[in-house]
RNA sequence: GGCCCGGUGGUCAAGCGGUUAAGACACCGCCCUUUCACGGCGGUAACACGAGUUCGAUUCUCGUCCGGGUCACCA
């Protein structure tokens, strides 16, 4: 058969030639060991952990080594996308600091190897792809899905090695020219084949950065290389686009291992160089029901998605340095040396990152974040609080804007000290943290520790409202809580306390944890002497007040 | 089911033939402390199992088991 003539006929529109494209995307310019990478989600949903945590690789991977990232969007399933598909993965990217080099941005695309959209870089599949069918290397198929299922169907009942479309069960393979031309004339929809020359017997083998060597059956399926609607399949798009857009690794989900042999005889049939591939592991989680490790999963897991951290109100830093230490494990030991340093400048290793899958560990994620928003001014910490209010919490954003500097007051307490407190994991906790101090937001609880009973609470409650005075410095208000203590029973010693418990019905702390509960309803609070500085003379006594009548019996 | 990937404490993990098998989170205890915290110190706890190679296997090989992935005109 002429295959130029069936090119033409298929691909009619197409003018180009592969050497144009070659010289339209030439080499890059880079220095030795730079690495170019990309990250290529579809637009079928929110960003996912799984997503951030892929780009993390792939950005870490070019900033370590002065080479190039880039955000390619793989759009060619328009029955999968959705409309705000892209939006929303740049929201998720922005919102946590993340930013490519080349490709799709909020405004618009960059960089000279575009377009970075699938939908848009057509003209470029089907080049390569009439190329292929000049070279006999693809073939058009009209079969419908239909015959794609009985013919699986047959294959499972006749015990063929394995189901797909190929070998002597490719039944469009070799079609003549005539018949395909009556085909088409007909209207009849087609996709185009590769034509695939592989044996089952021989193995494959590529080097995975990740995992070492890995071996397996040489590809004999026919892929669909070309759908019905002229748009390629993934693994033609990954072919043609990681070719002109010279990337050099490919970093993506260990789900594509099963298909590189694949990826590798079209990048063999098409004469490119392969790159390199990492198959990163995969984040998983415990079910809730059956307690079994599983993959994240979009639907039932809403933590898969990158906006539960941000409705949550975990800073943006915080994930990030969590996901890199499931990407690099010596990467706390980095941070430790390089406390102030950018996570970008972390000498990120492919190869060190682990090959099995991870949890993922809230009770971690917790702790990385605490410490983060530890060191944080209270001024950045107001900030930041009333931005993420501002979007998922309208009382706490009126009351913190309200009066901007009892809010700070309250945030700095403890803080900007070289021991800093460690309450807030999230933003969307401050408000309990706050509430205390807030009217609108408080209300009483007076459960008091085992130890202590309602009268001795009530005696206490008494004499301290005799000394406050809402002035004293530190010192003062301290002394004056010592000096309760023995009259009423109890001892300013801890340590004498513990040498003689039975002396004592407490010691200065239970005499404290009175107050605080009286005060806050808690028996856990910042430091109790700037509560009361905040709280005010008037607030302070009222609720004094208020606890001794509970303590009384009285209310 | 075929093919593939993986399997060190509860979790994330160092380790790459000889180690008292690191560290972090979580948990427990103690200490510090003028309350609450922070912090410091310490503790419980692991090489899935069975063969083989070797003087010696957590490290290498094979098998078993377990977990995961993949077998589309989805990515």
């Amino acid at each position: 058969m002429d295959f130029n003539l069936l090119a033409d006929l298929l691909l009619p529109d197409i003018k180009k030639t592969p050497d144009e494209l070659e010289e339209l995307y030439p080499d890059r310019a880079l220095k030795e060991g730079a690495r170019v990478t990309r990250f290529a989600p579809s637009p079928t949903g929110y960003l996912h952990l799984g997503g951030l945590f892929g780009a993390l690789t792939d950005i870490l991977t070019a900033k370590a080594t002065g080479g190039v990232s880039m955000l390619r969007i793989e759009d060619t399933d328009k029955k999968r996308e959705i409309g705000e598909g892209v939006q929303a993965i740049l929201d998720g990217f922005s919102a946590f600091g993340l930013s490519f080099d080349e490709g799709v941005t909020a405004d618009g695309e960059k960089g000279d190897y575009g377009p970075y959209t699938q939908s848009k870089r057509v003209e470029i599949y089907q080049t390569v792809a009439k190329q292929l069918i000049r070279e006999g290397k693809a073939y058009p198929c009209f079969c419908t899905s239909d015959e794609l299922t009985a013919l699986r169907e047959r294959q499972e009942k006749e015990g063929a090695p394995f189901c797909g479309y190929y070998g002597k069960w490719a039944k469009c393979r070799d079609l003549s020219f005539e018949e395909i031309k009556k085909n088409i004339d007909e209207g009849k929809p087609w996709v185009l084949r590769f034509r695939s020359d592989g044996n089952e017997e021989n193995k494959v083998f590529f080097d995975d950065i990740i995992r070492g060597k890995i071996e397996m059956p040489e590809n004999v399926i026919d892929e669909v290389l070309l759908k019905s609607d002229g748009i390629p399949t993934y693994h033609f798009a990954h072919v043609c686009d990681d070719h002109f857009m010279r990337t050099t690794h490919v970093i993506r989900g260990e789900e594509w291992i099963s298909s590189t042999p694949k990826h590798i005889a079209l990048f063999k049939a098409c004469g490119y160089r392969l790159p390199k591939y990492a198959h990163t592991p995969q984040v998983m989680k415990i079910d809730d029901e059956d307690g079994t490790k599983r993959k994240l999963s979009k639907r039932k897991d809403p933590e898969a998605a990158v906006s539960y951290f941000v409705e949550e109100g975990f800073p943006k830093e915080a994930l990030i340095e969590y996901l890199m230490t499931l990407l690099n494990s010596n990467f706390e030991d980095w941070r430790r040396a390089n406390k102030d340093a950018d996570v970008f400048s972390f000498p990120f290793n492919l190869k060190k990152m682990s090959s099995s899958g991870c949890l993922f560990d809230m009770a971690k994620l917790n702790d990385i974040s605490k410490n983060i928003i530890s060191v944080m001014s209270a001024d950045t910490v107001y900030q930041r609080v009333t931005d993420w209010a501002g979007q998922f919490d309208g009382e706490l954003y009126s009351l913190f804007t309200a009066n901007p500097e009892k809010a700070k007051a309250i945030l700095n307490i403890d803080r900007e000290n070289p021991k800093p407190r460690k309450d807030i994991a999230r933003w969307s906790e401050v408000k309990d943290f706050v509430s205390f101090m807030y009217n609108e937001l408080y209300s009483e609880n007076y459960s008091l520790p085992e130890n202590i009973n309602s009268d001795d609470a009530a005696s206490i409650i008494e004499s301290y409202k005799n000394v406050f005075d809402v002035n004293d410095d530190k010192q003062v208000w301290f002394d004056k809580i010592k000096a309760l203590c023995e009259p009423l029973g109890f001892t300013p010693n801890v340590k004498e306390y513990k040498q003689n418990p039975d002396m004592f019905k407490g010691h200065v702390g239970d005499v404290s944890t009175v107050i605080r509960v009286a005060l806050t309803g808690r028996t856990n609070t910042p430091d109790l002497h700037s509560i009361i500085g905040i709280l005010g003379t008037d607030e302070v006594r009222e609720r004094l007040e208020k606890a001794e009548k509970y303590y009384r019996g009285e209310m």
